[in-house]
DNA sequence: ATCGCTGCAAAATATTTGCATCCCT
DNA sequence: AGGGATGCAAATATTTTGCAGCGAT
């Protein structure tokens, strides 16, 4: 009825898609775009927003919204959590099995129909952390 | 050394805080300013962009990363969760009682130092969710 | 042959910043 | 008096969108 859009595997699609795939960095769309542009030199940065916001869409990739400035992109859509460094804005993967237990219960929670919720980790970096007062 | 500036307490800055502590409903900057105009109507949208982030420095307000397009602030400086509608966009505290247990274990976060966790969940709220299709 | 997709550029949003002046401490 | 804060406006930064032509199915 509402949504019964074909998605087409166009070259610029696909070709984002594997720099997704390739990268473990969740780069933020003007990032991708330098990448991807030295595959595709002529693809426009309108063209890397669409394709990521539709890639989210079909399900192929997830959007991350960690706060900070930009989103970033995640070529793994699988659920899993990130933690993001402070100082240097780097975004990494949380290891599942590091969360011992998460056990919520949200029956305080009347107002809303839950749908999932997201854990984000904060804080610095090794690389980051180390050099104290180096910018 | 590094940071030892003065903060003051002006008439904009006390007025904005105020009229946080005043409101449930986590405005976004531009609501903030437009609220605080009733009182002051001569401040400037970038006085308020100015005074939220220093609000936030002397740990008076919160301001909420929460993805989507806009920051929120929340004149709540204690730490507590929120919940966001997908649709509205809306944003509600979730009562501390109303999580049973969030038992981490961050061993197997080796390559940062962490200092936090943000945890935000995703819904729909009563108001949209009981009307479907009207947009 | 459809109809979604692309490149280009302009527009829309959100936030930051330079500067002269103001005013809190 | 000193230096942080303000108002105004211009500048940034990020993301979205209109449009004519292109191309996947």
């Amino acid at each position: 009825m509402s949504s019964n859009k074909q998605f087409r595997m166009t070259h610029q699609r696909s070709v984002i898609l594997q720099e997704l795939r390739n990268t473990k960095t969740h780069p933020s769309a003007d990032e991708i775009y330098l990448k991807v542009r030295k595959v595709l030199p002529h693809i426009s940065l309108g063209t890397v927003y669409r394709n990521l916001e539709t890639l989210h869409k079909m399900g192929l990739i997830q959007k991350l919204e960690l706060g900070g400035y930009q989103k970033h992109f995640d070529g793994n859509p699988d659920e899993h959590y990130h933690i993001s460094c402070i100082v240097c804005n780097r975004v990494d993967d949380v290891p599942t099995d590091a969360i011992k237990k998460l056990e919520l219960s949200t029956e305080g929670i009347k107002y809303y129909n839950i749908i999932s919720y997201n854990l984000h980790f904060i804080g610095i970096c090794k690389k980051c952390g180390s050099s104290k007062d180096i910018k």
